[in-house]
DNA sequence: AAACTAAATAAGAATATTTCTGATTTAGCG
DNA sequence: CGCTAAATCAGAAATATTCTTATTTAGTTT
């Protein structure tokens, strides 16, 4: 939270909560979960708020964001700053790190000669226990 | 070409014209790249007919649909079946594949257990020796 | 404590991508 | 040639996200 004002951002109340909310439930959060918990508190809040804010945490490194594949995106507090990818449940959001990064295996392939790499991602998806298969 | 027709799918002009396109050139294409060249010869065909029939072409395994980071997507035709992955050129679509796939180094790792997993994604991306990093 | 300023927010419009709806056309077949 | 299911069109709609302008607010200064 401290990381916020160092940066001179303003600490303001529905930054606090957005934070709270990520720091409640460890797990990838859509958007608009994020703003159906926070309307709890702050019943006129915008999409906007939510969009800006997952952005500026994300710019300051401490929000990781998962891009899925219908179109929409998760959201997830991410203070373990070393690089990881992620395994999540499409069901619950709840997430599993892991510690493994494919690029390790790509980089002694010799494809930089012919690409220059600027990102990957790697991404697994399932359901966990509690959220059987649709 | 042929698998269209054993398939009980109609081989229309604008579906060969698709066809055609992705066979031209091998490469990651947007839908709107699609439309523009299949407007060169058909210049009222609508947006839903190129999505229509990459859909039903990615349903047959024909096609190769990449999910980017900022929302849109990339098709590329796909007649080599086996499981592979891609580096893309963030630029102009070229693509480069990957024949390695790092859920064989995730397989030993026990994380079944917890999820049962449906699916991965793994993509890397960059900037072709044509195009310059932006 | 009041004033100030840059940052944050609201409200709604705008954008982009993709899908849907209902009417019309067409490929392939008998 | 005529039939029928599949494909297409035109435009509306859904979805997710970003932008615009005016207003409010947090943190600082006086």
């Amino acid at each position: 939270m401290q990381e916020l004002g160092a940066a001179g951002h303003k600490l303001t109340g529905k930054r606090r909560a957005i934070v709270e909310i990520l720091l409640a439930e460890e797990r990838h959060w859509t958007a608009k979960e994020i703003l159906v918990k926070l309307r709890a508190r702050f019943p006129a809040v915008s999409f906007d708020t939510v969009y800006r804010n997952l952005s500026l945490l994300k710019q300051m490194g401490l929000v990781h964001e998962m891009v899925l594949g219908d179109g929409g995106s998760r959201y997830k507090l991410c203070y373990s700053q070393d690089h990881h990818h992620h395994l999540v449940c499409l069901g619950c959001g709840q997430t599993l790190e892991i510690p493994v990064c494919p690029m390790q295996q790509i980089s002694g392939m010799g494809l930089s000669c012919k690409f220059k790499i600027t990102g990957h991602r790697f991404e697994v998806y399932g359901y966990c226990e509690g959220c059987s298969s649709p």
